[in-house]
DNA sequence: TTGACATATAAGTAACTGATTATGTATTCT
DNA sequence: AGAATACATAATCAGTTACTTATATGTCAA
């Protein structure tokens, strides 16, 4: 029954516009599911599934208070994502200096 | 006839992990398509089809030079990404800060 | 304790994805 | 000119996704 997602899954888990949305959410706070579901414009099946998904990769933590499931942010596996991009950094880095290098040639104030 | 993808497609296209790393692959130089192949285990077609999907969001670009086509990196989409989760690095420093203060008050060398 | 509330899970479905095997279109080589 | 090469596109297909409408489970409130 293998059931814990890969840390590459982070990538798919977040290719989904709702679920970066739910995540931006809870970056303002833990929420109960009602409270998110106020948020979107879809049922609240769909909600829990989403939040079951950005669960399975660790993005979110589920804590039970009396009927409530409270949902909160845990960013640490989004650093996998900002580690990755950040080794393409130097590329469009290098297309901005190109730009700067192309103003100075020109010499425009 | 909308043909353009959105920017934030750009989440889609680099959940694939074939995808990811045909962009690993283009970040050591540009490469003809037969070159990038011989780096995967997949037909000739699914390379192509990814290389069509990455150009949709603007991260390769495409140049015909005899008959073969030639495909470079294109970074700039990835700030996109970048940007994103850079908004959430905050929260995993809380955390290795969290851990922090807990190693200050267990007194650990 | 009964009904309303909060949420998860099940079941169904249309749309999308990533792959494959043809096949088409240029371009180069002999 | 004709064969080989490099690649794209078409057609197809199985698997996955994201959603929906039930329905089940647990908790609170009157």
């Amino acid at each position: 029954m293998t059931n814990a997602a890969l840390p590459a899954d982070v990538f798919r888990a977040i290719s989904d516009p709702t679920r970066r949305r739910i995540l931006d959410v809870l970056a303002t706070g833990e929420h109960a599911v009602r409270d998110l579901l106020s948020h979107f414009d879809v049922s609240q099946p769909a909600i829990s599934q989403h939040l079951k998904a950005l669960k399975s990769v660790g993005l979110v933590r589920e804590r039970k208070e009396g009927r409530f499931r409270i949902y909160s942010l845990d960013a640490t596996p989004l650093r996998l994502v900002h580690d990755w991009t950040a080794h393409y950094e130097q590329f469009w880095n290098e297309k901005l200096d190109a730009l700067g290098d192309f103003l100075d040639r020109t010499g425009e104030e």
